[in-house]
DNA sequence: AGTTTCGAACATCACTGATGTTCAATCACG
DNA sequence: CGTGATTGAACATCAGTGATGTTCGAAACT
């Protein structure tokens, strides 16, 4: 686990915590510790007060891009590539935000398709591609996630159709459907979803005990499920085919 | 001069050129050539044959950006430095592709401002600001210059309406106007000028005595102009205010 | 006033990317 | 079909960059 992810988490459970503690507890020095919580701070996920710290992670709130992006690794790839493979060449796909939808994105670089992705991360691991054709929607990027929001993005999703859709999500089940964090993020889902034929899910296994904010559609409103759990929670039953990588 | 642009001038002066050529020439080695040949054919600079690779470059076409990038910096950093200077806090700004509009870019990181960048490295250099708000166009970014540009990008124009347009263009006269290379390209500047109340040109002296294939709109569009260049061309005459950086 | 904390500046180190070298495989041409 | 030139993969080397630690003067609490 990186420092950076140790020490959020340390503050998030202490709620505050000294330059002196988390230079014990990680073994850094205290210079790279004050260096760190600049960093975070700037993210937005504490607070630097004389001394140390306090955590501004809200529960129900997200951990930042940066953060999550090398968490679980191994089983987002395995999920990515599972929905790479669901994908046929010269379709169009809508790709979304979040880190298990930016594996895909890379599988995609050498494709012949039609990708428009929803986040500038994305956009940024595909622009150098010359196979595919890259469509970038409008909007405004939420700060560190850079998932394009506001209705410019709406507007850009609305005057499109796609055969696929791949959504990532914060939160799935059969009873409370698929769920974000974000408000925002949940209209631009579900005008990526309404725009697009056949809609895949790429929800690794911790978010199938998670309900977020935000609904966004029901499960009836998925084609499949690819995820790394074995557990199905009557996904099956619901009428979607769950893809297990 | 770095190699890669040395390269592209000999083989385009001399329409072909051999590896062997090529390692004289710059005093690298042929391996490294061949990477570097490699690269540029990538680009669309060049084809690649046994021994040696010819030129893919026209006359009227631009080189690609990667190319531009790092020509006459000093120059575009102060037209950069005397547009940004132009710019009052709180204003709504959309800021044109091209290598001089980056440099302005990168000068806004800090201001608090609303921009639209219309290409997408200018959209990476200020998607970490932290006091300004960031609009994406849409559109399908071209390879290299990743400019935003097709019906999406236009409808993004349509949508808004900005207090400054900066443009930069491949070509400028009082004769013939603001001129571009690419006719995608040149759809975009002029929407974006259609939405905007002041336009500002960001232009070098280069572009001066140039002309390009795509008119945009006449010089009398334009309420500024600002270059490095002493002379006016008679720019003044057509009552446009000209700023010598 | 005294003590603690902070951050700028420099030193150090690991790592990445660029370049060169070697050599087996491939290609073009006689 | 053979021969010599050309290519690119693999490894070695080196410089530049980014991360970390140390030091020390300035700033902030008590």
């Amino acid at each position: 686990m990186s420092r950076l992810k140790q020490i959020t988490e340390a503050v998030r459970d202490a709620g505050s915590l000294g330059v002196a503690d988390l230079a014990s507890l990680t073994g850094a020095s205290e210079m790279t510790i004050r260096r760190d919580l600049e960093v975070l701070a700037a993210q937005g996920v504490l607070e630097r007060y004389r001394g140390g710290a306090r955590s501004l992670l809200l529960r129900g709130s997200e951990p930042p891009f940066a953060l999550r992006s090398d968490d679980n690794t191994a089983a987002k790839r395995r999920i990515a590539a599972a929905v790479a493979a669901l994908i046929a060449d010269g379709e169009s796909v809508v790709l979304d935000s979040g880190t298990t939808c930016l594996e895909v994105a890379r599988l995609l670089h050498d494709r012949r398709l039609t990708v428009m992705p929803l986040s500038l991360h994305a956009v940024n691991a595909l622009s150098s591609s010359s196979t595919l054709t890259l469509l970038v929607p409008g909007g405004r990027p939420r700060p560190g996630e850079l998932a394009l929001t506001g209705p410019l993005a709406l507007a850009s999703l609305q005057a499109l159709r796609f055969d696929t859709a791949v959504i990532g999500c914060c939160g799935l089940s059969a009873e409370h459907g698929l769920t974000a964090f974000d408000l925002e993020d949940a209209s631009v889902k579900r005008a990526a979803i309404t725009s697009a034929r056949r809609v895949i899910a790429a929800v690794d296994a911790s978010k199938l005990t998670r309900t977020a904010l935000a609904h966004v559609v029901p499960v009836s409103a998925l084609d499949a499920v690819v995820t790394d759990a074995e557990g199905d929670d009557g996904l099956t039953a619901a009428g979607v085919a769950v893809v297990t990588a």
